[in-house]
DNA sequence: TTGTAGGCGTTATCAC
DNA sequence: GTGATAACGCCTACAA
């Protein structure tokens, strides 16, 4: 109730007892009585006692503080992350320090170690692209900070990454084509120098090959995930000689590119050509046909990521620390996607 | 270059002086020797010093931390606030800590206090519909914690406030609409307990009353700012005996929805009806027809008002702090408004 | 199981 | 202008 500031001294004063009992009892150490443990809660509890963040920092070298790193223009994706990890943050009294940062620049490394130093985080979350470098990854390994790295793909080492199969759900996306008997699958794929790309191309190439589509190379064009090169490359599949009735984006907004081309050409969607996306944007529900994409459970893998990091920051739960965590995407089916009519 | 800890005592020691000189020279005291001061500068530069945050803030009770409240579900909006305060935090060795939270919780200013206060935040940054609650306001007042409202309209006391006009916008918009031959314009408001909604409802009713347009007051219809809501308002403004021949929504969001129910109706956009949103979302420029919006300098406005909180904080210019922000979002024109053949 | 003493890195007080 | 010295609130050997 009262709003003076309370201290630990004023806890081991009201309990008679020295501030290192106190402090013992704030730490959870099982070496106090039971008693005693019981009155101080109790006198912690009436006075609404929490313990400073600082003074605890100062004198432990931890500051209760988390950072998200990010190059990642996608907001909607941003924003999601952050609830994730918010949602476990409260359980431990962490708070969340935002970073972005730039995937090119050739500071990066320098520059998360600086983000990460000059506050004390006691451990980061990095998001893709950034959290594929793997020099990023040793670098702080180094410098024994804990961190989680969300990734799609495999993950090599569990304790240190939360993993999205985005694979799986490209190959899905690509059966679920050919139940409607398309056979002319064309894909825009992202950078290929994104994990998450080659990921998802992997799923296509996969999926293809075990349906023997037998499809030529130039059905498989290299975007850069944004919207104007969902334009360009669909302006390319769309003009060739054989036609693809079905085009994967390696993201919804490359999908809306490739729907806006398909219209210019007056090629209707989805009777003439089925279109996916991946990421379920806001988008995606939003544009006419709304898309068929594939939905990673963004806010479910950012919690389970701050979950990790803080059992590693706290040594507390081997289980939880080496566990796997491999979410896989869910294919949403739209308007955008329609059977095409068996060839005879 | 080395990469063990240098504290103010190791400087000090170098530099042959006492740490309370050190100490003066990081906090830019005037009342240092100018050679002193010139030793100790070269010193704190060749060793890479940097001041403990922590250790900083146990001793004057700051953190250097900046929080950012947030009740707001979009996310491309708070992505760029996020970047606009980051693009000033850098100034100052901020960082940002980021908090969303529950309008509609009856806690909510509870929580806030609770959110500065367990981390010592130096002060923070409100977005809107939270920053509208003037009660919140009050009790940060009452706390001495330093912040800024960032809001539409006027504000009353430009200190803590940073104003886009959106009723200024909205008027724009009207009045572009009216250039465009068009009288029957209908409105689609966000909730009206919001002071943003107001604010754009506002530049509406001037704007066509200006105008003589004499509108009956079914043109108006309450959103709830969803896209959901956007499809049941259009519903009913398209359903109407005297049909609109111009709807402006409060957002993109309910705009979006509009254009759905108008292409569910057969109703041409533009040709037989404008649509005019609100934000520039990214949503704006994907669909088809590309929205006529308006967009609000928001990266812009919270750089702002990073650095007239920071100003706040650190007692520094006062004509930064007490200057009014205002910023004018402006009207981005696009396809899905067109001029009406004017009436004979 | 509990307490004592010292330290974490900085700022604040007050004297010189 | 400059410097001892004491906070700031907590943690952690070490001792009892």
């Amino acid at each position: 109730m009262s709003d003076v500031k309370v201290t630990i001294n004023d806890i081991a004063r009201m309990a008679g007892v020295s501030k290192r009992t106190v402090s013992r009892v704030i730490n959870n150490s099982d070496k106090v009585g039971k008693k005693t443990k019981e009155l101080i809660d109790k006198i912690i509890a009436e006075t609404g006692f929490v313990p400073d963040k600082q003074a605890r920092g100062l004198a432990s070298s931890r500051s209760y503080l988390l950072g998200l790193v990010y190059d990642n223009p996608d907001a909607l994706y941003i924003d999601e992350v952050q609830r994730g990890v918010l949602d476990y943050c409260s359980n431990g009294g962490y708070e969340l320090v935002v970073h972005p940062c730039s995937y090119k620049s050739e500071d990066l490394i320098a520059n998360v170690l600086s983000f990460v130093k000059r506050s004390k985080l006691d451990g980061i979350v990095i998001l893709p692209p950034a959290s594929e470098i793997d020099e990023l990854g040793a670098t702080l390994d180094d410098n024994n900070i804990p961190y989680i790295r969300i990734v799609s793909g495999r993950s090599e080492n569990a304790e240190n990454f939360v993993v999205s199969n985005d694979g799986q759900a490209v190959f899905e996306l690509v059966d679920f084509l050919i139940t409607l008997n398309h056979e002319k699958i064309a894909m825009i794929t992202g950078p290929m120098n994104y994990r998450s790309s080659k990921e998802r191309f992997s799923g296509y190439k996969v999926a293809t090959e075990k349906a023997k589509l037998n499809l030529p190379q130039n059905y498989v064009v290299e975007g850069t995930n944004q919207y104007i090169s969902g334009i360009e490359c669909a302006n390319v599949l769309l003009d060739l000689p054989e036609r693809p009735s079905a085009i994967i984006a390696n993201n919804d907004e490359m999908a809306a590119g490739a729907l806006k081309v398909a219209v210019a050409k007056g090629i209707k969607v989805p009777e003439e050509l089925s279109i996916c996306g991946f990421d379920d944007n806001l988008l995606a529900s939003r544009i006419m046909p709304q898309l068929t994409t594939a939905r990673r459970p963004v806010r479910q893998m950012a919690k389970a990521a701050a979950k990790k990091l803080i059992a590693k920051i706290e040594n507390g739960n081997p289980s939880v620390i080496v566990e796997e965590v491999v979410v896989a995407p869910k294919v949403v089916i739209r308007e955008s996607t329609a059977a095409l009519s068996p060839k005879t």
